[in-house]
DNA sequence: AGCACGCCGACT
DNA sequence: GTCGGCGTGCTC
């Protein structure tokens, strides 16, 4: 890891004369400095300025430098005298203005470097994750509502209004988008109570944005082993220092409200929180969660906020105006001035582990950040990631486990429809078995959840009479039909077309067949079997943003809805009372393709979908329809006994070195000449590291073959624990050479195998 | 990332 | 004979 001055450190005012100094700079009698500006792009190293004295650049200073032709904005990155003399060969340019933000912390700038070295990317390309705002201007006041006077207060409320009432008690200015949000309300709710003279309209100071949440609103009564897990949490937060902590609960033991405890200690200390959800699950649910804790909105950071939002957040945090951020993965490169918490809620999903031009696992990546703030972390899951589990066995984490269900509630019980014996009928996709269950559920005026990972009508469109696959034409992947836009679909590249009415090998017209199911497919299934249901799609494309889920949320829970068949993102968080029974309709999908986590991530996936089953009243009933009932996944399912399989993937991980008892870093040569491709993956391949405790696998075609026209090859290096692979992969990469054409991709900690 | 320089097709 | 395609290459 580089080392950085601390922020606040002034620069030296008398560095040596560069000998090419701009002489109007000098002459003028003020001294010029030399300063490392690093820009948020592919660069691999910060570039030297200099700057007048007169500046007081410190490092982590925000600055507007001459670039080529144009201008660009960076950060002073170093400010250490020790970095030596400025290269006398360069002609410097000269720092053109200091840009009036808080410097980026200290924390920070090392967190950034030690991502980048650690994923083998560019500093610049890291850099630019901490900056994605588009300009660091103050934002100017829009108008947003705050409630009126007591005065005009009706003696009569509806629930929803009381809602919107109670996230404006503070007397605070709100946007309307943010207040619907955390009282779960639609935005029309709040215009009709405008226009009753219940809000007034007003500008909405930027800094009003972020209440302040109320460590002491709503304090939980938490069961006995809930209290005790949060005095560990509490403890660590006061602490003041890095510690690690698993925490582990099966669905419904209430580890968001201990973990709010913690959250809630380091608002009393006076400190930041960051809570770090899987994307989707930033539902209304989950936020207006909090409100009813905190009696107040926390900041939130996700990829799509809309620029001004984004802009009045990340100043917000900079400022140390926003005491608690729940946000997506990009929000650990947020500039906190003193971060004292991070929660990484569903630690296992593996959406943390992702590429935004960087690829990075947020849930690694928080540790680090934890570690480098000395700041407590906690990892929160119902089925934590080997990973976590192996280092809570060997005590670098604390282990903290709530063992039973809040209120009493009892978990879903699970069941297994062997397919084989209860076969559905031609055509069709569920079992009669199932379908009599959902019968019976809907019958008592409960709902009833299909549960299908996979977008769309059909997984394969085939021609009947020559046997063409319709294949992506960029891809090595079947074209997924999406029948209600009547095209079809690459879910790799975006590739989409009309679907055709002929078969465009054979030329025969009407013999394309739809093969498999997607979630539309059942839908349509569900539509014939169960007529008088009413039925929702929640599939990543069926509900584009957060604002889509959290309307669909509303109608699950306001019992518009009888039947709701969804993808993963049903998995997430959600709560839904009166949902009673699950039918998971192709529970060996997940176990497709030898994946060294496929198992692991199948059972994680599966047991979330169970437990959105049973709600207050009824226990929940759980369908997996299985081809192989025998499987050790399907048999850890309905036994419950999900340590017990842990234990035993840990078991086989172990004696080969495989993660999380070694390491594994994966390199992906491509280009769209598949002869160049492969030659540079042989180069790679004969060039490889050898010696103890170091293998590596390949090169081998990538399971995705073709992706976005370009050819893929693999090369998997596998180290023992002890042994780091950045720099055997720095070396090994810069003593082979490859053609211009190709390029090497690298993924240190791969979670995928495509 | 942008934005230049640099060699091969359809136009005044 | 020129204007322009976007393929490498550089930016302190």
């Amino acid at each position: 890891m580089s080392s950085f001055a601390a922020g606040g450190t002034t620069l030296p005012r008398h560095k040596p004369k560069p000998a090419a100094a701009p002489a109007d700079l000098l002459a003028g009698g003020g001294a010029a400095v030399a300063v490392r500006v690093l820009l948020p792009y592919p660069f691999v190293a910060p570039f030297d300025y200099l700057a007048s004295a007169a500046l007081g650049l410190v490092a982590g200073d925000a600055v507007l430098v001459p670039l080529r032709q144009g201008t660009a904005t960076g950060i002073v990155w170093d400010a250490d005298p020790a970095a030596g003399p400025v290269p006398a060969r360069l002609r410097l340019k000269t720092v053109i203005a200091r840009i009036d933000v808080p410097p980026m912390p200290a924390v920070l700038r090392q967190f950034v470097a030690w991502v980048a070295g650690y994923t083998l990317a560019n500093l610049g390309d890291v850099l630019a994750m901490a900056l994605r705002v588009r300009n660091f201007g103050v934002p100017s006041a829009v108008l947003g509502y705050a409630a009126a006077p007591q005065a005009v207060m009706p003696a009569r409320l509806t629930a929803q209004r009381a809602r919107v009432l109670a996230v404006l008690r503070d007397g605070a200015v709100r946007g309307a988008h943010d207040i619907a949000a955390a009282a779960d309300v639609s935005p029309g709710v709040i215009r009709a109570m405008a226009e009753a003279g219940l809000l007034l309209h007003l500008p909405m100071a930027a800094d009003a944005a972020f209440a302040h949440p109320d460590p002491m609103y709503a304090i939980p009564d938490l069961s006995a082993d809930q209290a005790l897990a949060a005095a560990v949490l509490e403890d660590g937060v006061a602490a003041r220092q890095f510690c690690a902590t698993l925490l582990e609960g099966v669905t419904g033991s209430g580890k968001t409200e201990v973990y709010l405890q913690a959250v809630a200690a380091a608002i009393l200390a006076g400190r930041q929180a960051l809570v770090l959800v899987p994307e989707i699950a930033l539902s209304t649910q989950f936020l207006a969660r909090f409100t009813a804790r905190f009696g107040a909105v926390p900041a939130v950071w996700h990829s799509d906020l809309s620029p001004r939002t984004r802009q009045i957040t990340w100043r917000a945090v900079a400022e140390g105006r926003a005491p608690v951020v729940i946000g997506a993965r990009s929000a650990l490169f947020l500039p906190f001035p003193d971060l004292g918490l991070i929660v990484v809620d569903e630690e296992h999903d593996s959406g943390f582990k992702q590429e935004d031009g960087v690829i990075y696992h947020a849930r690694d990546m928080a540790v680090v950040r934890a570690r480098l703030g000395g700041a407590p972390v906690v990892l929160v899951s119902a089925t934590p990631s080997l990973e976590s589990l192996a280092n809570a066995e060997a005590g670098r984490y604390a282990h903290v486990r709530l063992t039973t269900r809040h209120g009493g509630a009892a978990l879903p019980a699970i069941h297994m429809i062997d397919m084989r014996d209860d076969t559905p009928q031609r055509g069709d996709f569920l079992a009669p078995m199932l379908v009599a269950k959902i019968r019976e559920t809907l019958a008592r005026g409960e709902q009833a959840m299909l549960f299908l990972n996979r977008r769309g009508y059909a997984p394969l469109t085939l021609c009947r009479a020559c046997g063409h696959k319709m294949q992506c034409p960029n891809c090595t992947a079947w074209l997924v039909e999406h029948r209600a836009r009547g095209e079809l679909a690459c879910h790799h590249c975006g590739h989409s077309c009309a679907q055709p009415s002929h078969c465009p090998q054979c030329k025969a017209a009407g013999t394309l067949r739809a093969v498999g199911p997607g979630v539309e497919r059942i839908t349509e299934e569900a539509a014939r079997l169960f007529p008088e249901a009413r039925r929702l799609v929640m599939a990543s494309d069926t509900m584009p943003g957060p604002h889509a889920a959290a309307e669909a949320a509303r109608a699950i829970v306001a019992r518009e809805i009888d039947v709701i068949i969804g993808t993963q993102i049903v998995a997430k968080g959600w709560h839904f009372p009166h949902l009673t029974l699950v039918g998971v309709v192709d529970a060996d999908l997940g176990l497709a393709g030898a994946d060294l986590r496929a198992g692991e991530r199948c059972v994680q996936l599966l047991h979330q979908v169970a437990g959105r089953g049973g709600g207050a009243g009824a226990p929940g009933q759980v369908y997996l329809q299985s081809y192989s009932p025998e499987h050790a996944v399907m048999q850890a399912l309905i036994s419950g006994d999900i340590a017990g399989f842990q234990a035993a993937e840990i078991a086989q991980r172990r004696p080969g070195h495989w993660p999380p008892f070694g390491r594994l870093a994966a390199v992906i040569v491509s280009a769209e000449d598949e002869n160049a491709a492969e030659r540079a993956a042989r180069d790679l391949g004969r060039g490889a590291p050898h010696g103890d405790g170091i293998v590596v696998l390949g090169p081998a075609a990538a399971p995705l073959a073709i992706l976005r026209g370009r050819y893929r090859f693999r090369l998997l290096l596998k180290t023992r624990k002890d042994i780091a692979v950045q720099p055997i992969l720095r070396a090994w990469l810069a003593a082979v050479n490859v053609a211009g054409n190709v390029r090497v991709d690298v993924d240190v900690d791969p979670v995928s195998f495509m």
